[in-house]
DNA sequence: AAGCCCTGCAACCGCGTCTGG
DNA sequence: CCCAGACGCGGTTGCAGGGCT
């Protein structure tokens, strides 16, 4: 028999089933994760969606101007390695700043192109504004080596501009200052991605595993009502609201409950 | 007030790469 | 070494909301 696999915007309780099956068994195989989730969609789509939108890390809201600035100057370094881009901004994926790119920033950049002091055109492969970009951000550390190697592959190691690693950091207090509440917004610093052992439950290979340490599960039950209530299931939530606590180690059985409720 | 157009974003698609048998 | 399956990435599309006429 076959099942129809459904397609277009997710609902509120796909996301929460997503969610909760993740949280309690990772997603060590996408493909099969649809089916053992019950959810009718290919596991493509759920790999977007999780990446995209309900990662407890994914920071929503608009950019700010150190963020669209960052992409331009890691655009002419890296091209349209969109993934390789995101891995430098963290909470943004790398679809999120695709977008960025083409609504916004490729635009300013043919505007600018046509003032002389502005950068060229973000085809130009010179990448000299990049190293002195960088070269300033870095220079805590003059022995960081800024390669002019354009096509490496994804080794941290090889990473041509592994200086910005520093930048990394430095920017991860930018983007706390900016953050934009008007969206889902996870209540979470970086402190908190204890939040992906805790979501990946046993699977310690999860590719989004964060480190073995144990996890906050207040933390993780406070970013579970957050996202109820960003999905627009808190009311049902209230029935069993009060139970909260008296479970031992399942915040995800309150939701598990909820989206029972809902599909029932 | 209604219709049209534009913009931005979420999601899909196809291809390349990686990995295990 | 080869092949098949799974994953990840980048390009593209479609839809919804907002602004403009």
């Amino acid at each position: 028999m076959i099942t129809k696999v459904k397609r277009g915007p997710w609902s509120p309780e796909e996301d929460l089933k997503l969610i909760s099956f993740i949280q309690k068994f990772g997603h060590e195989n996408w493909r099969s994760l649809p089916k053992q989730s019950g959810l009718l969609r290919c596991g493509k789509s759920c790999r977007l969606r999780w990446i995209n939108y309900l990662r407890p890390d994914v920071k929503r809201g608009n950019f700010s101007v150190e963020e669209e600035e960052m992409i331009i100057k890691l655009h002419q370094s890296y091209g349209n390695k969109w993934s390789k881009i995101a891995s430098k901004l963290p909470g943004r994926t790398d679809n999120e700043i695709k977008n960025v790119w083409h609504t916004h920033l490729k635009k300013r950049l043919v505007k600018s192109s046509a003032s002389p002091d502005e950068p060229a055109s973000p085809c130009s492969s010179d990448k000299t504004q990049v190293e002195d970009c960088l070269k300033i951000k870095t220079s805590h550390d003059s022995t960081t080596p800024v390669s002019s190697g354009g096509s490496n592959n994804s080794n941290q190691e090889d990473d041509p501009n592994l200086g910005l690693v520093f930048e990394y950091n430095e920017f991860n207090d930018i983007i706390q200052e900016v953050d934009k509440p008007d969206l889902l917004e996870i209540p979470f610093d970086d402190s908190g991605l204890d939040i992906w052992s805790f979501l990946d439950g046993p699977n310690e290979n999860s590719s989004v595993s964060r480190g073995g340490e144990e996890c906050d599960e207040d933390e993780v039950k406070k970013w579970l009502k957050h996202l109820e209530s960003e999905l627009g299931l808190e009311e049902d939530d209230n029935q069993h609201q009060h139970k909260e606590g008296t479970e031992d180690k399942d915040s995800s059985s309150s939701l598990l409950k909820t989206y029972e409720l809902m599909i029932h």
